[in-house]
Order: structure tokens, then sequence, then C-alpha cells
DNA sequence: ACACTCGTCTACCATTCGGTAGAGAGACCT
DNA sequence: AGGTCTCTCTACCGAATGGTAGACGAGTGT
């Protein structure tokens, strides 16, 4: 054994590929690039997973997993509110995507993933947002949200998040740069678009 | 000459090739993919454009024109009235969006590409921006337009009607199908929601 | 002491990629 | 007719990619 590591080889590929994939895509990362980031050999990769698609599925477990942990901590700790419910997964959202800024950047390549690779990840998915839809219809109902398809606000509020949350050339565009503070004032900007959106009247 | 086409050679060169660097990325597109799709030799293409980058850059600008033609002539149609504007902004980018499907897959491809590919985009999209921002501030400050910054509310109309019009997987994932009539139903539906946004109280 | 498993390595392979070299076929000019 | 320009082709190349074959060393159980 080579030595002692704090972490094991394979929690390390795999949070080194997780980055790379969610920052430059993953038909842009080749399986050398993340090896020599994690400072292996690439057959050690491929010791721990048979092949590249086997690896960006096992990221995308790691992503489903955390979103859905962060969410659903968000919504218990919430109040019953939905504008208050709905702020608080933005924030929970907010709060994952900025201590890993590849994360909603991955989310957005499934579109581009062969099917076979992307289902697992996109069945995960789907439970939080048949959750999430479910949710927004009773609201709705009870006139405590604007009236609207609930399956396409799901949508829009996907889109806005992650679109905003991923496209940097979009902000910088706008004359925006990251920083703490612009960071918290671009979320508070996006919850007020959003509640803006989403209140009744 | 080989025939006489109804199209140049480079037309039809840059008209495949939007279509495939939208849908599939551009690094997932090799020259050999689109040769064969256009029906020519790849170095038929090299002909036409020196490198994959330059033919890239072409593509973009031809999207960058096809938006600013399209923009340019909606906001010159719609009535004064902001909301109204935005209204015919927004059906403006989903007509070229449904009559060229890639197109605004494309504009999301420019946060990958390498700067010096991408800046001559980005210099002409920006013009659209920037004039976008002035016309939000003067009727965010003659009360026509809920108060907000106009930079961060110019970009999160930008993500969510990119993050909508490209993410066929999420939508998917809600449940639902591409057809005119849904489409329409989903064009509405993204119209309330921004008005809703940005409308006034 | 010996066989076995685990984790990592070096060496190599087939394929695909963007790009070069150069030939050839028509159109046009003189 | 001959020369030149435009457009397309076949043939090839070096680099990079995902993946295979197999050796090596350190533990571990018997």
């Amino acid at each position: 054994m080579r030595s002692a590591q704090l972490t094991g080889t394979r929690d390390r590929i795999l949070a080194v590929a997780t980055d790379l994939f969610g920052s430059r895509g993953v038909d842009a990362v080749s399986l050398d690039m993340i090896a020599s980031d994690v400072g292996v050999a690439k057959q050690t990769l491929l010791y721990w997973f048979a092949s590249k698609d086997e690896l960006v599925q096992a990221v995308l477990a790691g992503v489903a997993e955390q979103l859905t942990v962060a969410i659903g901590a968000a919504v218990r700790a919430a109040p019953n509110d939905p504008l208050e419910r709905i702020d608080a997964v933005v924030r929970a959202v907010f709060r994952a995507a900025v201590r890993r800024p590849a994360l909603l950047g991955l989310v957005r390549e499934i579109s581009r993933l062969p099917t076979h690779v992307a289902d697992r990840f996109v069945a995960d998915v789907m439970v939080l947002v048949e959750r999430a839809i479910a949710y927004l219809e009773t609201e709705m109902d009870a006139g405590r949200l604007r009236r609207a398809d609930p399956r396409l606000v799901a949508s829009l509020c996907y889109a806005t998040i992650t679109g905003i949350a991923t496209e940097p050339e979009a902000l910088r565009a706008v004359g925006w740069t990251p920083s703490i503070s612009g960071l918290r004032r671009l979320r508070a900007e996006l919850l007020d678009f959003i509640r803006a959106a989403l209140a009744p009247h």
C-alpha cells in the first residue's frame, strides 16, 4: 500500500471528477486529466471505475444524493409557508453550489449524456421534482401561490436557478464580478424575482 | 463545378454546423460528422473555414445576427409599454428557437469555449444586453416595472428563457412532451411568470 | 513459507481527432 | 490552346483518447 490517505483513492477520484466534469463538461475532460489531478495513473481510475461512463454515473449519483439531502433538510427546517419554503430551498441549493461550484454545472450536463448514463440520475431527481410539484399544487389550491401549471412553474424555477448559477459568462456580460457580497446580492435578487413571480395576485 | 446547388456549400456547412453544435455541443461534434451530414469531404470544410475554431466563430456570428435582427424587429413593432415590449422580445426569441432549435443551445455553449473564440460573440450580444438594461432602468425609474437591479434582472430573464428553451431533459422530467400546442402553453406560462416577476407591486 | 488478493503501476493498442499536402476537374480569361 | 483560378477530392500525419494486458509489491490467511 502506498500510504495511509486521509480519504480513499476512490473518493478523491470522485471529488476531482465532479469538479472537472461540472466546470468543463464531461466530453472535454479526459481520464488522463482526472488521473493527473488526483495524482495517480489512469489505470488506477479504471481499476475503481470500469469505464468513463461508469465514473460519470458514480459522480451523478453523488450529486443526486447531495441535492436530495440538502433540499430535504432545508424543507424540514422551514416554516410551512410556501414562499418561506421556496426561499429555504433556493438558499440550500445556493449554499451547495457555493461549496462546490461544479455541482449545478453537472446537472446541466445531463442533457448531453447518452440516456443509459443519465437515466439513473434523472430518476433520482424526478423524485424531488414530483414532490415539489405536488406541494406547489396544494399551495396553489389553497390560494397561497399564484395559480399556474405547477409542472411548468417547477421547470421555470429550476431553469432560473441553475441558469443563473451556471452561466458565469452571462453574468460577466452584464458586468457582474463574483465576490461574497456580490453573491449574496445575487441570491437576494433571485429570491425577490421568484417570490414576485409566485406570490398570489 | 459539381452542380448548381440552391445554396452554396459554405452556407450549407454553416447551417449543419449550427444545428449540430447547438444540439450536441461543440466538443462532441467532429468535423467529419459535419462533413458527412453536408455531403462533402472534411477537407472541403477546411477549405471554407481554416480551422474548427474559425467555423465555430462563423456560426456564432450568424447566431448573433439572427438574434439581433429578430429582437430589433420585435422591439420596433411593439407598443411602448415595458411589459408589452418584454412580451414581444420573448415571443421573438421563442419564434427563432422554434425555427432553429439549436440556436439557444449554442448561446449556452459559449461558457465552455476558449475566450478567443467566444469574445467576438460576447461583444455582439453585449450590445443587446446593454440596450435592454438601459431600457429596464428607465422603466423602473418611471415606476412601470418593479424596482430591482436591472443588470441582474436582465440576467435572470436570460437564464429563465434560455434555460427553459434548452433543457428538454428538464421538461421531460416534469412530464412535458413537445408539441405545437404544448409549446404555446409553455410560452404563455413563461410570459406570465416573467410578467408577474416584473410588474410593479 | 506459500499462495492469494488488493491496489497501483508501466507499456501498449485501436480509434478518432484536427489539420496538411497535393492532385484533379471544371470555369474563365487571353 | 494554354494558363490560371476556384472548388473539391484522396491520402496521410501526429497527438490525444478510452481501454487492455500484465507485472510488481505489500498485506493476509493457512
